[in-house]
DNA sequence: TCAATAGTGTCTTTGAGACACTATCCG
DNA sequence: CGGATAGTGTCTCAAAGACACTATTGA
């Protein structure tokens, strides 16, 4: 293509590596946990990364990140945002890489591993005892997400996006607990959750040692993945890295 | 440098072009005012564009921010933070080109404009009256600034980067009714301002028709540019582009 | 019946907003 | 003094938190 008039600038004859990196949250047995991908070459051989690889030349950032993800780790069709952009210069030890850092979500239901040929391993860690030190700057990044996540939690429906197509309330209430590291209280937490008149009841009940269950479903319409309430005052630890 | 065992990569031989983008505000004459420069190259020869240039290789992203940004505007020492990251494959007609834009707040009584020989013109414009289209995707890449900068003010200190270093506290609340777009009860942001303790008195008075105007200051202690107060509930709509 | 879990009601405190009031200058 | 601008006090109402209470199951 012409690039008529920009020939003053140097960096169009070396330009960055552009990568992506997905931060993939889910819940199991009740914890907050990330996926994560051990490495199979250098640099980091052996170490655990979060997923993520180079961007094509004809497919949108935010593809890239669907289709990394879904290449590395068989992991498709989830909740994803942009997060932040990591570029200092020294982070990869090949050649200056900026990376585009996505957060995912994934139902607690919709867990299907599959590891890549260009990796050793795929699994989920919980974020309370992830595997020493992480490749590259993914320490940073995955605290970046972690941030993120705990402060859209209190003013966002985020959070709906962990649990399986059913749930009951103090299911949720546990997420929101695991989450934000802070126990909530149970009748708040109703009251907040029945005005917000996001769940919708699916009639079912789920037996156990006590009182059944209510299960209830999230209500997907208006704007479907946006967020429909605020659960709380928004913290004031925004992401800043 | 090294690259063995990344030969499955196909964008290894093609590599995206990567830029920064600032949206730089300032307020003028009581309005808020973003900075443009006026394209002297195709593509969008002669029209109004953010300041922004491509990444060098041995500097961070945020330093290629600030260097664009003087370089292209004379414009320095300022509150910087990104934005967004904006990459679809056709944004620009050239190549593909990545671009990840910051936002940028200058206090009103620093503003020495410079026009560097890449451009035509570089000139502050109100928010509400703009030159046309601008160049490229940078209306959406403002629009996103403007909604991040309005969901900040709401609950960071972020306004005071806009303000000279000695102010009153009615010309803050002036900032905030110009950014939000509604008038604020003269009571209430008194109290808010006053409990927050983020003020300084200067001992200076400004006088002028009625009674004189308190003079304070910005109190810069703890965390410097870390924001220090709510102003009040975080809005719900959030940056996603 | 009791243990276990689910779910509700209610009192208190906090903070946002509306709005009326007081203060200090100039002429 | 009156006009103009700066700054304070106070009432009301809604939402957040603490916490005690009731409900429904199985054994």
């Amino acid at each position: 293509m012409d690039e008529q008039a920009e020939t003053y600038d140097p960096t169009r004859y070396e330009r960055p590596s552009v990568t992506v990196d997905v931060v993939v949250f889910t819940l199991q047995d009740h914890e907050l946990h990330v996926l994560l991908v051990k490495r199979k070459h250098w640099p980091y051989e052996g170490h655990w990364a979060l997923p993520g690889g180079f961007i094509n030349m004809n497919e949108s950032i935010e593809q890239a990140a669907r289709r990394e993800l879904e290449e590395e780790t068989g992991v498709r069709d989830i909740y994803l945002e942009q997060l932040y952009t990591f570029g200092e210069p020294r982070r990869d030890p090949r050649t200056r890489v900026i990376s585009i850092a996505y957060i995912a979500l994934v139902s607690a239901d919709k867990q299907t591993l599959r590891v890549s040929d260009e990796s050793i391993d795929v699994r989920w860690f919980s974020v309370q005892r992830l595997p020493g030190l992480l490749a590259f700057d993914h320490d940073l990044i995955l605290a970046t997400g972690l941030d993120r996540l705990r402060s859209k939690l209190e003013y966002t429906t985020l959070a709906f996006q962990l649990l399986p197509e059913v749930f009951s309330i103090l299911e949720l209430k546990y997420i929101y607990e695991q989450i934000l590291g802070e126990e909530l209280d149970k009748g708040n937490f109703y009251r907040k959750i029945k005005d917000a008149n996001v769940l919708e009841d699916t009639g079912m009940r789920r037996e156990g040692r006590g009182r059944p269950t209510t299960l209830y479903r999230f209500r997907r319409n208006r704007g479907d993945e946006q967020f429909v309430f605020r659960w709380r005052e928004a913290r004031v630890d925004e992401v800043e890295s």
